[in-house]
DNA sequence: CGGTATCCCTGAGGATACTG
DNA sequence: CAGTATCCTCAGGGATACCG
């Protein structure tokens, strides 16, 4: 099914339809939430699981991302008051509201992948 | 539907899952090529009319990203043969392939500003 | 363990001018 | 009309060290 329906050269419609699709993408953007809540998905992780299960993040971008995570309620953060404090990250149920959204992405990125590979051959 | 069933903490099957989402997500990002494909799902459209249709592009990212659109078989550069020379952008079949990715994207996006507001008020 | 604080660097993208 | 060429800015993110 095609997003328009019927040509127009109106740009407040694209406006529109554009804004929505922006928050997604600036929203997901960047190197590491992705990861973050994908590695979250496979079950709950504390700070150093999540540091060694992800390759290549560094502790201030998994600290970054995980305040950013828990700010738009994706993730849920929880402190279990032993010694050593022991600090436990979910995912919310609002955080698997992106489950679709991951899975086309997935999807496209898997096909287009092996279209590309099969060109360059 | 969760992305995960099993919880587990293999980091292999988190790069598994991840690769393709990230492909998906390092093609579509940057500001413009989700503009120029929406733009173009209203309609055939020549380079001066994409520039002034999306909004705050200049020529010069206008024009590389319809070289990579192209490259990638997502976009068709047609040029005809008359004078002055008129050239005409246009989605291909394989450019819709990204319908669903988008429309997901739309969903969410239009659903977490939602939330976003609210919680701010 | 669960993070912060600093410093630094690269590249995406903007401004402006120019070309066939 | 349909782009190129140059120069420049700035923020995302890396490296490293440190803290309670």
């Amino acid at each position: 099914m095609p997003i328009v329906h019927k040509a127009t050269h109106d740009p407040k419609m694209c406006q529109k339809m554009l804004l929505p699709v922006r928050d997604s993408l600036e929203f997901l953007n960047g190197k590491w939430k992705i990861p973050i809540i994908i590695a979250l998905s496979f079950g709950n992780r504390r700070f150093k699981e999540l540091a060694s299960e992800i390759e290549g993040i560094t502790d201030k971008m998994l600290s970054k991302e995980l305040r950013d995570l828990e700010q738009n309620q994706l993730v849920k953060r929880t402190v279990y008051d032993t010694v050593p404090v022991k600090v436990e990250y979910s995912l919310t149920d609002y955080g698997h509201s992106l489950d679709k959204v991951i899975e086309e992405l997935r999807n496209w990125g898997t096909q287009h992948r092996k279209r590309i590979m099969r060109k360059s051959s």
